[in-house]
Parts: C-alpha cells; structure tokens; sequence
DNA sequence: CTAATAATCAAGTAATCGCTTGAATGTTGT
DNA sequence: ACAACATTCAAGCGATTACTTGATTATTAG
C-alpha cells in the first residue's frame, strides 16, 4: 500500500531540511558556495576524511542543494541555485533573532564590545565607486584567487596588524568573508577596532556579492 | 576545554535545520500556523500521542521557531514570527524546484493534468473588491473558524461536489487551505477542472494571507 | 594493458532520534 | 487539601545517522 501523498511530500521536505541539520554539511555548502570544487578539495578545505565528505556530497545532492558534473577524474560539486544560498541564509536569521546561545557566540567574537551594523552590500558598492574605502578579504588565499571583490586585498587574521599599520588611521575599512556563516570578518573588525580604526563587516560574503550580480575578480 | 565558536555557531544553525528535518514536526508547525493552540489539540489534528507531540514542540522551541505561553491548565504554541514561516516555505520550493519525487507527487495531486498557475494574493484581493471570484475554504471547520479569507465558503473535499453543482458553471473558483505543505487545494483545484469548472489554487493559504497583513475574518 | 588518481561503495560501531509507556509536575475548581 | 486536567519528564526500544576502514568503480597517463 503507498503511503498518503501529503506523507510522501512532508518526507522529501523533511529530507532537505535533514541535509542542513549536520555541521559537517554546512562547513560544506559554505565551502560549495565560493566555487565548485572537487571531492578532495572540499574535504581538505573541511577537515573531513574523503569518504566521509563524499557520504556528506551525496546526501546534499539527493535533497537538491548541490549538483555535481564530472571532469577528468574529478566530480566537482556546486550550488543548485541561489535557493540554496538563501535557504542557508534564512536558517542563519532564524537562528540569531531567536536563539539566545547564537547571540552569546556573537556577542564573544566582537569581544563584549557593541559589533556595529554591517555594511550593506550596496553601500559598499557605491563607495567603490567613490574609491573611499579599503577591503579588507579575510578569507585563505586560495579562495581569494577563486574570486573577491574588486579593490579587495586579501589580508590573513594574522597578518592583520602588519597591514593594519600601514593604513592611514582615519580609512574605513570593510571586511568580509565567506557568506552566511563567516567568523572571520567578525574577528576581524574586532581586532581593527582595538586598534582604533574604523571598521565594520559586509552583510554577507562573497557568494552573495556574486549571486547580487556584481562584479567579482578572478585570478 | 571549549570547542570553537564556529563549530559553535554551525551546531545552533545545524538545530534550526534539524527541528524541520521530521514529517511529524512540519504537520506540527503547519497547524501551528493557523493559529495558537494546546498541545492536546495539536496532538489530536496531527495524530501523534501527547507525549510525543509534547517532545517534537519542545524540539520546535529549541531552535526558536515557536514560542509557548501558559494560560490557565493549558500551554499554548504560536509560530516566533514570519520568519518560521519564510523558512518551510523556501524549504518547500527548494523541494520542488531540485527533487523529481516531489514534481511527481505534485504531478499525481493533478492527475496528470497540468496543474495552472497558482493565484497571487494580490490578484485575489482585486477578485474580492470586484466581487468576481468564489473562494473554497477547504480546510476543516475549526481551522475556517479560526480564520478565513473574506467572503470564503468552508467546503470539505467531500462536499465539493455538492457544492459545486450550485454554482453559475462560469464561475471563477479559487481555492485554498493551509499554507506551504497544503494538499486539499490541490486535489480541490483538480476535481472541480474535472468537472470543467475554472478553478485555481491560491499561492500560500491563510497563515501567508495573514502575514500579508490581509483581512482576516475569524468566528 | 597497467598504474595512478579521484570518488564511491560496503560494512561495522557508537551515538542519536522517534516513539511508546508510565510516573511526575503544575494549574484550576470544589 | 483534594481531585481533575494538561503537560512534561524519564526510561526503554528499535531505527537511523555520522564516522571509520578497506574494497571497488571510473578516468587518465604511460
């Protein structure tokens, strides 16, 4: 006997919502998310083993968050589509607005002091434009080559005080990362804070600058 | 010792994902979203024990995607806000853009005819002002109850065919119910085409026309 | 064809999850 | 205080999940 229709759906939503419901898979999307990339690739990236992380690849790509291609020898893997990107981004804001522990997080990454609003991805557009601004990409370099905001210089958390220093005191400074679930720009800012600069974080990372259409440098 | 705020952070976003990652849980929020209730009442229309029901909501409140208040004997659930709401439905179009099951279960809900486009609300709303539209309501008495579009008539699917045969044969009917998982419209929307009736099916049903800030008549 | 590389499959284990059952808690009305 | 009701807690079970290890399947290069 089948099942009622109404099961049969509630079962296959329920098996999208199960894909995000492992950290393992959402260090993965957030990696999918800079680039397509291979199955070796992605685990290194994450620390997984490669079978664990192509256990992982596999059950993203049945509930319809990535897709995959072969090339060569290696099956690379990507976004389905911004649906992915938001449905990630959504779980994100759930989780901020109602869960006090994620605020706890938050709050210790900007060192007890007030994190200040981010900065829109438009806004920061426009004072491209005016040349205003300095970007700082806190992302691995291997990422950085893969694609970054154009005017971004890639900048290590450790090298942060060493370029820091050669800036004029009064830039203002945007820092970004990897998308939803970045913590480094939020170290970052903080860290250029104690400082005294001026320094605030992108609303989102680079897959979303992307996904917005904009231009985006590769090396 | 203390793990990482990252890995911190991914495990409260992976929560979030993981309270929608069991069918029972989605038939939960779905009545949820119409309107506050006991947990007895929500165990009685989801067909779980209370117990059970009991632990799949303390699941839900974990991850902040609805909140409980006491009143009297009873604790009643709401939704935290539109957020939840945003959520299942952008699980929901994921499913239905990425997973052939799910096209296929939709597929069998029309019969294998081709299902038309939904109606916005915003052009349901202009149907009502002009007064040219007949709205099914086909969700059960207590949720009609609870609220329903104006002007709505609560048909059972059981009685859609008595219903139906009053009406002027060139009648526009819309129909709708629940919300993102609802399937009666469906199966509404496809016996009165089979009966050569226009009918379309509402996009979103009443909790997403609330949270348009629209009409809502309740009992 | 053979070797090397990249990914997947298969089996096993420990942990977690969903559900049931029965007891315990909190609240209201008598 | 007591009984009645609504909900939660606690223990136990079978099923599922995440991860590991080792074998297997594609693809390319020699």
């Amino acid at each position: 006997m089948s099942i009622s229709p109404k099961a049969a759906l509630l079962e296959e939503y329920a098996l999208v919502a199960r894909a995000l419901s492992a950290p393992a898979r959402l260090v993965l999307l957030e990696q999918i998310a800079q680039g397509e990339r291979g199955v070796e690739a992605l685990a290194d990236k994450t620390g997984l083993t490669i079978a664990n992380a192509s256990q992982h690849l596999q059950h993203l790509r049945r509930a319809g968050l990535v897709t995959s291609r072969r090339e060569g020898k290696s099956v690379l893997y990507r976004l389905s589509d911004a649906k992915t990107l938001a449905l990630m981004d959504l779980i994100r804001v759930v989780a901020e607005r109602n869960l006090a522990q994620v605020e706890r997080i938050l709050r210790g990454l900007s060192d007890g002091a007030d994190a200040p609003e981010p900065v829109t991805r438009d806004e920061l557009a426009a004072r491209i434009e005016e040349g205003s601004v300095t970007i700082f990409d806190v992302r691995p370099p291997d990422e950085f080559a893969m694609g970054h905001i154009p005017g971004a210089q890639n900048v290590s958390l450790a090298d942060l005080d060493r370029t820091a220093a050669t800036l004029d005191p009064g830039s203002d400074i945007v820092a970004y990362c990897r998308g939803p679930y970045c913590v480094y720009a939020y170290q970052a800012v903080t860290a250029l804070r104690k400082r005294g600069l001026k320094a605030r974080r992108l609303d989102g990372g680079l897959p979303e600058w992307r996904e917005d259409g904009r231009q985006v440098i590769a090396l």
